[in-house]
Order: C-alpha cells, then structure tokens, then sequence
RNA sequence: GGAGAAAUGGCAGAGUGGUCGAAUGCGGCGGUCUUGAAAACCGUUGAAGGUCAAACUUCCGGGGGUUCGAAUCCCUCUUUCUCCGCCA
C-alpha cells in the first residue's frame, strides 16, 4: 500500500512509474487525493462536534455537584442532539476511510529506478550467469523418469492418496528433502539468520498484511470453518510477526529464516510448466526474511542476492540472475531478483528464487515501523527471498547430475544425504 | 469439550461511572554530582489523526451497547491462566 502523503506530492512521478507495470494510475490517484481530502474534512467537523460534546459532559458534572439540575438538563439535552450528528458524521468517516483503503490496496508498488522496461518475462534482464551446462549423455532423462527409475518420488501415489501436485517422496528422495532443508537453514543460520518455523495456516489479517489478500484469494486454499489460510511461503508468517510494531533502531539488521511446507492452488496452470516437480500444489521452501532501515533496504537486497547466489555455487549448480522488468514484476515489489537454475535434461531455466525489496509498500499495511534518530516514526522496509525452493532444484539435480551409474550428490550436500550417489 | 478467573503504557502493577491518557515501581532518555562510572537526586518518557505550530479528536485485548459522561456497567468475540476431560 502506496502513502497518500507521497501521491499528493508526486502525482505526476507516480503516474509515470506506476505506467512502468502497465497500470494507469491517473483516474485513481485523483479519486484518493480527493477521499483523502473528504476524510479530513469530515474528521474536523467530527473532532470540533466532539470536543463540544466532551466539554458539555464534564460541565454537567459541575453543575450536579452544584445543584444546579435545571442547567445540567439543558446541557444535557444539547449533548443528545450532539450525539446524533456526531454518530452520522463517524459513519461517514467510516464509510470514507474504508473506501479510500479499497482504492489505495488497489495501487500496485512503484518500481524502482533500474526496473526495465517490458512487458513479458522475455523482457527481463539478464545480469549475472554462472557455471557451466553440463552436456548430458544420450540417454538422459528429465527428472520425472529418473525419479520413477530410481524409485524417489512418486507422482502417482500422491494422485491417488491426495491428487495431482502432491507428490510423495520416498527412500533417498525422502532423505535428499531433509538433507537440502537441513543444508539450507544450516547455511542461513552461518550468514547470521534466526531461525523460525512458523505456523502453516494464517488468519485473514495476516493475508492481507503481506498483500495475498485481496488480490491473490484464489491461490491460497482455504479452511473456511476456522477463517485460515494455508500459507503459500513462510513469508507470510514470518513478515506477519511484524505487524502492528514500531521496531527500535537498534533491532536492526532483522534476519530471519524459516522452513515451511507452501500450499499453492495454481489454479490456470497447465501443460509442460507443471509437469513433474516444475509446479506442485505442496512444496518445500526455505525463506529469508529481512527488515530493514528505508536507506538500507536496497544494500540489503544486493547481500541476499549474494547470499542466494553462494547456495547454489555450493550446489555446483549453473544459474542466472535476471532483474524483472516492470510487466513482469510482482503488484507488491519494487526490485525482483529472479535466480534460475539450468536443468540440462529439460533444457530449460527453472526458477528457484525470486528475492525482492518491497520497500514500505508491505510495512504500510502491515503497520510495521520504527522510531529513527529523531524520535519520529516512519515505515520499515520488507525484504524477502527464496533460499531456496525444493523442487526445482531437486529437478536440476536429478537431471544435470545423472550419470550411467545414478544421480551423484553434491560435495557440500553429501554431510547431509549421507550418501553420494542416488542409485 | 466442561467449569472458573483474567486481559491497563517497553515491563510490572494500581485504578469499579465525572479534571484518568491513566497512580506507583522498574526500564529508557536528559541533567546535577564524579577524573570516569555506579549510587543518589532532579526532570522527562505511548500511539494515531489533525496543525506551519498549537488547539482539538481517538485509543486501557477486538467489536457493539447503556449513559450528559466509561478503563470502570451490559452484550459478544478473541486470547491467556487454573481445574476437569481427551490426547501427539
């Protein structure tokens, strides 16, 4: 959520920017200004009918304490007449307030400078690649028949006991999970992140805190008996310890990390794109969280691209970096980093982390502040990224490491699997 | 799931209808003293809206109600604690 003050002041940037992720924003910024200016107004008059009101109250006080009834009583019919316009004056601001609320939640975060322009993820710019594509023998497979082969994972199974997207992970699939989720927080832990699990589900306030509500409903499942939402990224949680917080400067950095089931619909998802471990309904993710000061939010954002970047060294897996253009990018970011990784049997670059500075657009909602030096409150910065997703990278894997004799691990990750070949 | 108790400022904790945004203590900040620190003493110390600044308004778990007036009374929801039941 944008702030009014700074849409009064930049209209104009605003417009144009906003134009960077094809969203007009003339009409509305004009409506905003103009439901702002009307809740001002009304609270005014609201704020001088009330004090009247408190004033009479506490002077009928005196005049029982006096005796005086017959003046208490024309007071006292002064302050009923009060009441009631004052009652219709506090449903109008309400009123106001709540469509105001609705106009800015539908105002998309303004890009940050170096946001390309373009409109598909064709548009995005390439600015980092790294390691070598592995050349495969003749008969590699994709990693949906090795993990069949090998016996590792299991599609079908989860079709059956859940349905499509659910898949079981079985043997030395199952210890490869728990080995890359081990791997991962441990890493985490070592850059200086607390570490977290955190709830599955979430209520509605925290979907709305961290922007998946109202805008992304139908991707979260949901447990209408209890109003829950299961989380589609620990990010959410996460994020939501903040809400309603008014941090220290002194509690900055905030790192944290957590591990977490995510529970993703994906309803309109089709065709090769879902195919074996590309998209799941349930996965597992590892997520960083920071918080942050606004002047070093985008420092911040460069060490967690680095951080993510030394994951997948360690992985020996090839990746790229992309910065996201504007039509590509998220309605809540201001600056994405995606990171995708080669999976040489597919031939094509998975993604496997997205990293992002919201800036204030998150903390706006969330009600997430600090005091700085002054003593003034302002919003923090939200950061987020993916460190990384499991399934893709269990994808690459599979398939980038898949020799005639089976699928080898990882050094760094052989501590964990305790095993170095998957056969 | 059943019965009871409770929810107040960063923390602890008073306050049961009328200068209560809220005593007191701790903590924080500023100062006096000190070579420096501690102790002691003095002062200060919640948030939001609004304003050039003020005035002013709102907030004592959330929502609703009674009243001229509510932290204080009523209803409701949530959470916590105690006891019972069940249980990984």
């Amino acid at each position: 959520m944008l702030q009014i003050n700074f849409l009064r002041e930049n209209k104009a940037e605003a417009i144009r920017l906003l134009a960077i992720k094809y969203f007009n924003a003339t009409e509305i910024i004009d409506q905003i200004i103009k439901l702002d200016d009307e809740r001002k107004s009304i609270q005014k008059i609201l704020d001088e009918q009330l004090a009247e009101s408190n004033k009479l109250a506490k002077e009928i006080g005196g005049l029982y304490k006096s005796g005086n009834l017959e003046k208490a009583n024309e007071f006292k019919a002064k302050t009923v007449e009060l009441k009631q316009s004052s009652k219709s004056l506090a449903d109008d601001l309400a009123q106001t307030s709540k469509t105001l609320t609705e106009k800015l939640i539908e105002l998309p975060n303004i890009p940050h400078s170096s946001v390309p322009i373009g409109k598909t993820d064709a548009d995005n710019e390439l600015i980092y690649e790294e390691g070598e594509i592995p050349v495969l023998h003749v008969k590699a497979k994709p990693h949906w028949e090795l993990a069949k082969d090998f016996d590792i994972i299991d599609f079908d199974l989860g079709s059956k006991v859940t349905g499509a997207g659910f898949p079981f992970y079985k043997g030395q699939g199952a210890r490869l999970q728990r080995a890359l989720i081990n791997f991962f927080l441990d890493e985490a832990i070592n850059a200086g992140y607390l570490e977290y699990q955190p709830p599955l589900f979430v209520n509605e306030d925290s979907a709305f805190g961290t922007g998946q509500l109202p805008d992304k409903e139908g991707q979260m499942y949901y447990i209408g008996e209890d109003n829950f939402y299961l989380i589609p990224t620990a990010e959410v949680p996460i994020t939501n310890i903040y809400r309603n917080v008014i941090l220290k400067e002194t509690d900055f950095p905030i790192k944290n990390v957590a591990y977490s089931n995510c529970f993703r619909r994906e309803a309109g998802s089709y065709g090769k794109d879902v195919r074996g471990l590309n998209r799941l309904h349930q996965f597992d993710k590892i997520e960083i969280v920071q918080v942050q000061q606004p002047e070093k939010s985008y420092e911040t954002l460069e060490e967690m691209k680095d951080y993510i970047a030394t994951l997948l060294r360690k992985l020996e897996l090839p990746f790229r970096i992309v910065r996201l253009c504007g039509g590509d990018l998220s309605y809540a970011s201001a600056l994405t980093f995606d990171f995708e990784v080669f999976s040489a049997a597919q031939k094509m670059w998975l993604e496997v982390s997205s990293v992002s500075n919201f800036e204030s657009f998150q903390a706006n909602r969330l009600k997430l502040r600090f005091k700085d030096k002054d003593g003034k409150t302002q919003l923090a910065h939200t950061l987020n990224g993916s460190a990384l997703a499991l399934p893709r990278i269990v994808a690459a894997l599979l398939e980038n490491n898949q020799t005639p004799e089976g699928i080898k691990i990882p050094e760094a990750l052989r501590a964990y699997t305790g095993y170095d070949l998957i056969s």
